[in-house]
Parts: structure tokens; C-alpha cells; sequence
RNA sequence: UCCUCGGUAGCUCAACGGUGGAGCAUCCGGCUGUUAACCGGAGGGUUGUAGGUUCGAAUCCUACCCGAGGAGCCA
């Protein structure tokens, strides 16, 4: 006898099979009972009749609680009643591990909080499990891209020295009594990459010590970071409609059926093609005045701006041309207008916001080691990024990518939290 | 750090100054096609903590703790 996954089911038609899982739900009637099974690839319901089976089997059926593991042997057969359109009438049920009887996630209504101390055993729903396949699909199409479009992955280190900009608050640890702190980008470490290798990738999670608590923020988070040298910002543009114009086709095409479950309009998806709308700056200054906002040039976004702009589009839109003063100390002036910078922000549709942040970077010497000095970082931290433009310098851009906020939008959720197997929150780390 | 809302059974909530309840979960019983099954019964409580007001507090007041949403902040 075959021993399937439930997700290959519909290949074993009229045939008798085994299937390791756990017990996610059962109903009884009586003389009939049915077992939902669950083995990480799908849900099965399994069908017990007493006038065809022993009667100490389906007594026993009873005492098995909520998530044992179980093995279960039995005919594979279509019916319509069932709510994927299969069923497996049992032979045979083995526990492998009773469970205790107080299971704490029942299927019924829970809140958040409580959900999220149980984040281990959440992990087991239908829900959260589509979010995570969805995740997993998003990364894997992100990286076939890059891979396939002459990009290579080049890993930066999470242990890094100093901040890479000044600005943000860092997780400080002890590197044998050096200060040492978890990256907050790989950006800068992409750039010596990209000198080397000209076309290159990193991915990893990145660290803010920011005491934000808003559904857009994780204090843990992962970035997918290209960076691409002889490569200017419209060019760099391009290459993140594409990612994200493939991205959304991929997860239409290969998670429909996680898309359904989630009830996500896919519709909205499926509108998703390039070329994004490309918005500057001070267009978005004047859409946002018009809308009432009190937002005046020179100010950087706030989530309630971000969410007015990306209401407005149907596409993620690029808003391009920040004031230099808003953004860090290596994006590049334009040289038609100085006091902005050759940057984009990708903001995803339905009100999601920021999704990318990108641009070109500074590639003169004396320009950069300037904006070192007015940014008021430490120059001995920087000797090396500074050699990056002694040695060779080149037009460069790149950007980079959050995951959380990708697969949230996609997923149509409202929180990045779920999309994550385990966040880190403000004040919560536990489990 | 600030603002708003909340904390009552394992979970989700009701009771809003006068004897703390319901649904789900658990346990017992019933049911041959259930879909978060359904029907009947049982057990389950120091109402977040500490003070205060009151004849009487889950309910009103004060402080603190914890949670949720948001602001600030944030590639």
C-alpha cells in the first residue's frame, strides 16, 4: 500500500492508501463519524461507517483528541459531499501520539493576542498555513528572477560594525567586548558586491529597534536587496516592475487555491502588469494638498499619505525624486535639480504603501565622502565603502524589497504580522 | 514616549451600583452524510493587581501591570 501525501489525493482514485497526520477536526453521527485530517500539504476528510468496520475500531475513534498524530489506511474515493471533493473510507487508524485533551486553538473564534502566544500551534491552521505556502512562493519566484536575469546571490553579513546610516535605532550585542549590531540593510556590503560580481542579490532579515507598533512594522523583517551596477534609477525602475509584475503572476498561477482560501480578490491581481505609474515627488505633494493633507514639500510621507497615494492607483505606483534632505546619505543628487534625489519608493495598490525603497547611488569620491561628513557619521567606519568609489567607480543603483509588506498585500491582509512564522513585535519575543 | 480602546470561565463575549451569564471547548448521553455539524445534560469564577468611595463594586475613583489599534519613529 502507498503511502501519499494529501495534496497528491486525486491521483489515487479507487485505490487503498495510508496518510501520516494529525487529527484537525471530527464530527459524529452516531452510526457514521468523519475524521478532517491534516498533513501539511492539505486536509482530508476521512469517513467511518460502524455496519463496515469493527466495532472497537470506530468506539475508539472517540478518545482521540484534537492534533494526535495519526496514521490512517483506508479507499480513496470522490464525493461530492465532502468539501474537497474526496474522502478516504477508513480501514485501519493508528495513533502515533495521543494529544492532551485541551488543545488550546479550537476552531472557533480567537483574538489576536492569544493567538499570537500560540503562534507554534497557529502555525497549524488552514489560514495561516496559505499565508506561509504563499510566503514561500513569493521568496522562491523573487530568487528565480534575480537568478534567471543574470543576478547572483551575494549574502551581506547580519553582524556588522556600525550603523549603516546613522539615523535608525540598532540591536546592540557583544562581539567579544567589541560593540557590534544586526543589520538594518545589506545595502552598503551590496554595493563592494556589485563592483565585483556587477549584478548581485542579497537575502536575509534585517533589525529596527523602532518602537513602532503599526501593521506595517516587525522589529525582524526580511529584505531581498539587488544591486546592479552600470545601472541608472529608470533602469533599476524597470527591473522592480518586472520582479513584482512576475512575482504577483506566479502566485496567481501556483497559489490559487491559498488565494481562495484567504478570499483575496484576485482580480486585483490580476491587473498587475507593467509599466507602473511613475508619480514624482512633488506631484504627490499636490495630490496629497489636494486631498486635504497638511503635508508641505520637503516633509517624508506618513502611513496616512502613503495609504491616501496608493489608494489613488490601481498598479503599485513609483513615487520618484524625493527631497535629498528626506533620504540617506548615498542616494544621489539629480543633476538637473540638486536638492532631490535619483530615488523611487515602490507603493503597493489598495492603500498597502511602501513596499520598495530604491535609487541610484552616489558614485564620485568627494560628493560621498561630503555627504559622510554632512550626515555627521563616523568617516573611520566608512574608509571602505569610500574605497568603492577610489577604486573604479560606476554608475550603480538598487533597491530594496520587504518581504512581509510583499506577501501582506498579495495575501490582502491587514497586519504584516501573520505573514511571518514567528514576529518580533514591540515588547514581544516570546515564542 | 504620547493618544484611544480594552482586561469577567480554557477561548470569544454579555452583565454597567443590588444573588456573575451565554456560545464554543471539556466530560456524560443521543443521532447513518457531517461541513466551525446538531440535540440534551454536567462540571468550570479571588471579574488583571493594589488601594479608595459606598449599606453594597465586575460596574464609580486613583495608581500600576498587561494587551489591541494608532501617532511619533521607520529605506
Amino acid at each position: 500500500m502507498e503511502i501519499i501525501r494529501i495534496s497528491d489525493i486525486k491521483n489515487y482514485e479507487g485505490k487503498e492508501v495510508e496518510i501520516k497526520g494529525w487529527l484537525y477536526n471530527k464530527r459524529s453521527s452516531g452510526s457514521i463519524k468523519f475524521l478532517i485530517i491534516r498533513d501539511g500539504t492539505g486536509f482530508i476528510q476521512a469517513t467511518l461507517l460502524k455496519s463496515e468496520i469493527k466495532e472497537e475500531l470506530f468506539n475508539k475513534i472517540d478518545t482521540i483528541n484534537y492534533e494526535s498524530s495519526i496514521k490512517i489506511t483506508g479507499l480513496v474515493r470522490e464525493e461530492k459531499r465532502a468539501s474537497s471533493g474526496y474522502e478516504i473510507l477508513i480501514k485501519n487508524v493508528e495513533i502515533i501520539s495521543m494529544a492532551e485533551e485541551n488543545y488550546p486553538i479550537s476552531l472557533k473564534e480567537h483574538g489576536v493576542g492569544f493567538l499570537m502566544d500560540y503562534r507554534h500551534l497557529w502555525l497549524r491552521s488552514p489560514r495561516q498555513n496559505a499565508i506561509l505556502r504563499i510566503r514561500a512562493e513569493i521568496i522562491k519566484s523573487i530568487r528565480n528572477f534575480l537568478d534567471q536575469n543574470g543576478f547572483i546571490l551575494i549574502d551581506s553579513p547580519i553582524l556588522t560594525p556600525a550603523a549603516c546610516e546613522g539615523t535608525t535605532t540598532l540591536f546592540e550585542t557583544d562581539y567579544f567586548g567589541e560593540k557590534a549590531y544586526l543589520t538594518q540593510s545589506g545595502q552598503l556590503y551590496n554595493e563592494a558586491s556589485a563592483m565585483a560580481f556587477g549584478k548581485v542579490y542579497c537575502f536575509g532579515p534585517t533589525f529596527r529597534a523602532e518602537k513602532s507598533k503599526t501593521r506595517r512594522h516587525l522589529m525582524e523583517f526580511w529584505m531581498v536587496e539587488p544591486e546592479a551596477a552600470y545601472v541608472d534609477l529608470e533602469e533599476n525602475n524597470k527591473i522592480q516592475e518586472n520582479i513584482v509584475t512576475y512575482v504577483v503572476k506566479q502566485v496567481l498561477e501556483n497559489k490559487k487555491m491559498e488565494l481562495d482560501l484567504l478570499e483575496r480578490d484576485s482580480s486585483k491581481l490580476e491587473i498587475i502588469k507593467v509599466p507602473f505609474p511613475r508619480i514624482s515627488y512633488d506631484e504627490a505633494i499636490e495630490i496629497l494638498k489636494k486631498d486635504g493633507s497638511k503635508i508641505e514639500w520637503g516633509d517624508d510621507f506618513g502611513g496616512e499619505d502613503e495609504t491616501i497615494l496608493s489608494q489613488k492607483y490601481e498598479k503599485p505606483i513609483f513615487i520618484h525624486r524625493y527631497p535629498i534632505k528626506c533620504k540617506a546619505f548615498y542616494m544621489k543628487p539629480d543633476p538637473q535639480r540638486p536638492e532631490v534625489a535619483l530615488c523611487a519608493d515602490l507603493l503597493a495598490p489598495e492603500g498597502y504603501g511602501e513596499i520598495i525603497g530604491g535609487g541610484q547611488r552616489i558614485e564620485d569620491y568627494n560628493l560621498l565622502a561630503n555627504q559622510i561628513k554632512e550626515h555627521n557619521l563616523p568617516r573611520e567606519n566608512y574608509e571602505w565603502y569610500l574605497d568603492l568609489r577610489r577604486y573604479g567607480s560606476v554608475p550603480h543603483s538598487g533597491f530594496g524589497l520587504g518581504i512581509e509588506r510583499t506577501i501582506a498585500w498579495i495575501c490582502g491582509l491587514d497586519h504584516v504580522r501573520e505573514t511571518i512564522p514567528f514576529p518580533r513585535m514591540l515588547n514581544k519575543i516570546y515564542p
